[in-house]
DNA sequence: GATTAAATCGAGGGCACCCTCGACTTCGTT
DNA sequence: AACGAAGTCGAGGGTGCCCTCGATTTAATC
């Protein structure tokens, strides 16, 4: 990951930096759709600069976000080093909802719920494409219903992102409902 | 249901029918966060006229939506004359959401995405109400799981509006893999 | 410390929606 | 048909967010 063309100069540097923390923040707490203006003012710094880093929120969410994103890839390593397919499946689901729900900004790109760059949309593809082997696998197990589809776990990501803002006390309870009508 | 207090003019009577029934066309098709300048528009009338009618959204929503809403009372009836208490159940969840994705006004209220009025809080509590003895008959009857509460249906709902929304084609497989997994 | 390119600032113009209010029109009545 | 009350109209002011751009400041270099 070269620094890209120009060096910036150190004061430059040091806004962005400011910017991605102040972003992170606001769009984990309040969604991709936080108010740029507000992120600019928490960062210290002048709406201005902010569009001189970033000349759109795109640019801005692809900055941050598919680096959270690739946090699944994590997720699903570890989901496949598990010798029970069945735990490893659960245990990414519970893993993926539990970053979901620290993070409302990813929650709002994996469920689609404003328009995203393709960047940040191959990522997301990215991390699909993990979690349907972990999928199959379960259900080569025998353990995992087997008219269950990779497919289907993009609406249930959409459906829990709901569920996981509404009720962020209860999601793991209602998920664990859900698992039970998936068993084989 | 008197008309209330002063009877309307005849023309003002047609504007306020033709106010409602754009507004039951936006709200169901858009949410009930649709714009109200477009509604009136669409009622062939100035957006004056239609504060004149309505002076808030939300008088505008009290009008519309406690009547749907009250449609859960008859889902609720059939479901509880149905000899067998599972599929009493089963049909009126499929019935609820089957009307929330007929109607994104209606599927928005029920799923507390935006704040409500107290009139129609009211509304749909009654509606839960309802839910909870289908419930509780289907638990007695030891057929739904005996740790599900009426208290999980509102996360279910809202879950399932998001869902309705992202798939309209696919919420009833999702839902039946749920209640597989609400069995006993 | 003077030069200059890089970076910052924030007022301001746009847009979409909200809601108000005084001028005008229409209805219903005498 | 003429009067007054009831109803309608839509321009206009307010808000929150978007994004731009000329004036200004600051870092890096000589």
């Amino acid at each position: 990951m070269a620094t890209g063309s120009k060096p910036l100069r150190a004061d430059a540097a040091r806004n962005r930096d400011k910017l991605l923390a102040a972003a992170t923040r606001a769009f984990g707490e309040h969604g991709l759709d936080a108010p740029l203006e507000q992120i600019a003012r928490s960062a210290g710094v002048s709406i201005g600069t902010l569009y001189a880093h970033f000349p759109t929120r795109d640019a801005f969410v692809d900055a941050i976000l598919p680096a959270q994103i690739a946090a699944l890839d994590d997720l699903a390593t570890n989901a496949l080093a598990e010798p029970d397919p069945w735990q490893g499946f659960t245990s990414f689901l519970d893993g993926l909802f539990a970053l979901q729900a620290k993070d409302h900004g990813l929650s709002d790109a994996l469920a689609r719920r404003l328009p995203l760059s393709p960047a940040v949309l191959e990522a997301c593809r990215a991390g699909f494409e993990h979690a349907a082997r972990i999928i199959d696998r379960a259900k080569e197990s025998g353990q995992l219903r087997a008219d269950f589809e990779p497919a289907d776990l993009a609406p249930l990501v959409s459906a829990m992102s709901q569920l996981i803002r509404e009720s962020p006390e209860t999601w793991r309870r209602h998920l664990a409902f859900f698992l039970d009508g998936l068993r084989a």
